[in-house]
DNA sequence: TCAGCTTCCGGAAACGTTTACAGACTTTCC
DNA sequence: GGAAAGTCTGTAAACGTTTCCGGAAGCTGA
C-alpha cells in the first residue's frame, strides 16, 4: 500500500508538502498542489487514518451507539436506518464519517460505551435509547467527549439531546379518546426504564387530569417493545374485570399484536375497542382498520441530530453555532380508524 | 486523559513492561503485571487506539457495510440487528469490535467502501446486498482486505461468501403451489440488480420446468422492497388479462403490501389468490391469514459470518481453519394459510 | 542595492503505542 | 565456583501522519 512517502518520493517533494497539498493549506504553490492531487488519484493514495489521528489528536468519525437488542432500544421497524441516512447528510459535509456502534445483547451498555470511549475511536457520538438514570451521560461529561443523546435522561446536566415528544403525542392521543366518548383508557408502557416510558406516563396523566378522570395505575400495562408485547398487552386487558374501552401504545411494533389479539377476539379495532398506536411505520401504513398514529420524518430527526452534535464540538462550533440543544422533536398526528368509534356501553 | 506513560511513572516501571502487562504476554513478573492491571483500572487507562493500530498494523475492528437505504439492501433494519448480534458474540471471543458502516443513500457504495478501505479504519469487512456485478469485491480483492460477503456476486473470484438459499426458497414456493394446483404464478422481483433477484429467478425457472410448466416473462413483476412495493405488486397482478392464481415474494416486507391490496380488492389470501412470503418476519408473523413463508436464525447466520471472516483473516486462520467458506444458508418452511386453496378456475 | 515582505518548500519533532534487543539479575547444573 | 540458561525489565526504534520552524527564492519599494 502506498503511503505519504511513497507519493513524496515519486513527486521529488518532501512529504510536508504533499501533506499541506492534500489538506488544502494555502501555503503550497498551486501547480505543486494539482500534481500532487493528481499523483495521490492515480496511486489510489489516501491518508492512513491512524497516522493521522494520532498526531491530529481526532479521528474524523463519529459514534452511533444503538443496542442490538431490539426489545432494549424500543424503536425498530426501519427506524435507525433512516436517522443515520440524516445525519450522514449533515456530516458529509464536513468530511466526517459515520461509525455505528452495536451494543451486544449481552453486555451492558454503559461498559461498551467506556471501551468505545476509551478507545478514542470516535471524536463525538450519538447515543440512544437513554433511560431514566443513565450512566453513560456522566461517563460521557467525564471524559469530555461531544455527545448528543437521541432521549433524556434524569442524569447528567445541561448536555444536548433530542428527544421525541413522547408527552404531546400521550396528551393529544388521550385528547381524542376522551373526545370519542373514553374514560376508562389503558395505557401500554415499557417494561425496563427507558426514559420515554416516563414522559409518555406523565403525558397522559396530564390529560387525564385535565379531563378530570382518575388515573387508575392498574390501566398501565408493561410490555416489550414487539408485536408479541402488544399481543400480550391486549391479552391482558380483554382479562379484566372491568375491561377499558381503548389503549394507548407507546411503541410502534405493539399495534400489530394489538391488532392480531383482538381479531382473535372477535373485536374490531375502531368500532369495539379504540387504538392509538405512537409512530406512523412501515407497519402501521398497512393495519386495517387505518391506525391513529403519529408521524415524523426520520431522516430530518437524523438531520437535526447531526447538527445539534456538530454544535458542541469545538471544532465545529463557529458553524454551528446553537451551542448546547435540547430540542422535543414533534410528531404529526395522522388520523385513522382505529379510536373513531364511540365505546360501546 | 491518561496515558501509557503516565501509568508507568505511576507505577515506576516503563512503559514496555506495562504495555506486555496489559497485553498479556508472557514475559513479565506475576505480580507486576497485577499491579499493572489495577494501576490501568484505577486510572481508567484504555490503550488509544489510534497509537495501537499505527504500530501494529491493525485495528482490531471489523466492518459491516451495510446501506442506509432500505430500497436497496431489502432488509429492514431488525434483520440486520439479529445479524450484528451473532457476529459480535464470535468477535468478542478476540477483542475485536464491530463498527457498522452505513453507506449513505446519495453515495455509491463502491466508491463509500474505497474510502473506507483506503483510511484503513478497519481490519477485515463483511459486505452486504451484493449485486450482479459487484465492483466492490474486485476492490476487496485489490486491497488485499479480508471480506466476507453477504450474498454472490458473479464478480471476483474465489471469494468467501454465505448466501440466503434464494434457489431453494423459490424452488420450494413453487413445488407447494403447483402441488395446490396452480399453474399460473407470478414472482416478485427487486428492481435493481441485487444479485439476489437473479438467484431467486433461477430457481423459479428451475421448478417451472421440473413441473414442465411454460415460463412467462410477463409474470416477473419488479418492485421495491416495501410494503409499497408488495402493494404495487399485488396492483399489477390484479389488473392483469390472464390474472395469475399465485405470487411469490422475494422480500419480506412485501408481503403486507399484498395483502393490502388484496384486501382492498375483497380477495381472501389463500382462498382466492395464493401467497408464498420470504422471511419469516415479526410483521409475517401477524398476518391474517397466516403467510407461508421462510424461517431462519438472525443470529446463527450473524455467527456463521463471524467465523468465516476470521478465517480469512491470517492472524486467526488457525483458530478458524476453514479457509475459503461458501455457504448457501438454507431457510425452514413454515407452512401458513396463505398458500393452502386450489385456485378458482 | 538592499532591507523587508511574501511565497513556497524541506527538515524534523511529535502523537501513543508495540516490540526487538540488550542487559541485569537469579537460578541451575556440572 | 563458574558457565549456561532462564526470568524479568528498560531502552529505543518504528508505525504514518501533521505541523512548527527556518530558510531560500522572488518581489516590492525606497
Amino acid at each position: 500500500m502506498v503511503g505519504i512517502r511513497q507519493l513524496a518520493k515519486h513527486l521529488n517533494v518532501s512529504i510536508g508538502t504533499v501533506s499541506r497539498a492534500l489538506n488544502g493549506r494555502p501555503d503550497v504553490h498551486d501547480e505543486t498542489r494539482k500534481r500532487v492531487l493528481a499523483a495521490a488519484k492515480e496511486l489510489g493514495y489516501v491518508a492512513n487514518q491512524s497516522g493521522r489521528s494520532l498526531r491530529q489528536g481526532s479521528t474524523n468519525a463519529i459514534g452511533f451507539m444503538i443496542e442490538s437488542s431490539v426489545e432494549a432500544t424500543g424503536n425498530s421497524d426501519n427506524f435507525f436506518l433512516g436517522v443515520f441516512d440524516g445525519v450522514q447528510q449533515v456530516l458529509a459535509r464536513h468530511h466526517l464519517d459515520l461509525l455505528v456502534l452495536p451494543c451486544p445483547s449481552d453486555e451492558d451498555p454503559s461498559e461498551y460505551l467506556q471501551r468505545m470511549v476509551a478507545r478514542r475511536a470516535v471524536d463525538a457520538m450519538i447515543v440512544s435509547a437513554t433511560h431514566r438514570v443513565d450512566h453513560r451521560i456522566d461517563l460521557l461529561q467525564r471524559a469530555r467527549l461531544p455527545f448528543v443523546t437521541l432521549g433524556r435522561s434524569t442524569s447528567g446536566d445541561g448536555y444536548p439531546w433530542i428527544d421525541l415528544d413522547f408527552e404531546g403525542v400521550a396528551n393529544r392521543a388521550i385528547d381524542r379518546l376522551v373526545a370519542n366518548g373514553h374514560r376508562r383508557i389503558a395505557v401500554a408502557l415499557p417494561s425496563n426504564d427507558i426514559n420515554l416510558g416516563f414522559a409518555f406516563l406523565d403525558g397522559v396523566r396530564q390529560a387525564l387530569k385535565r379531563h378530570k378522570i382518575r388515573y387508575d395505575p392498574s390501566l398501565v400495562i408493561r410490555a416489550a417493545s414487539s408485536e408479541q408485547g402488544g399481543y400480550q398487552v391486549a391479552h391482558q386487558l380483554l382479562a379484566m374485570k372491568e375491561r377499558p374501552t381503548a389503549v394507548v401504545l407507546i411503541y410502534e411494533l405493539m399495534a400489530t399484536g394489538v391488532y392480531r389479539r383482538l381479531n382473535e377476539g372477535g373485536i374490531v379495532p375502531g368500532r369495539d375497542f379504540a387504538v392509538v398506536g405512537f409512530r406512523e411505520s412501515p407497519m402501521a401504513r398497512f393495519l386495517s382498520p387505518t391506525l391513529t398514529c403519529f408521524r415524523m420524518s426520520l431522516r430530518d430527526l437524523g438531520v437535526s441530530l447531526g447538527e445539534s452534535l456538530l454544535a458542541t464540538m469545538p471544532a465545529f462550533a463557529a458553524v454551528y453555532p446553537q451551542g448546547v440543544v435540547q430540542k422535543i422533536w414533534p410528531l404529526e398526528l395522522v388520523p385513522g380508524e382505529s379510536d373513531a368509534q364511540q365505546p360501546v356501553r
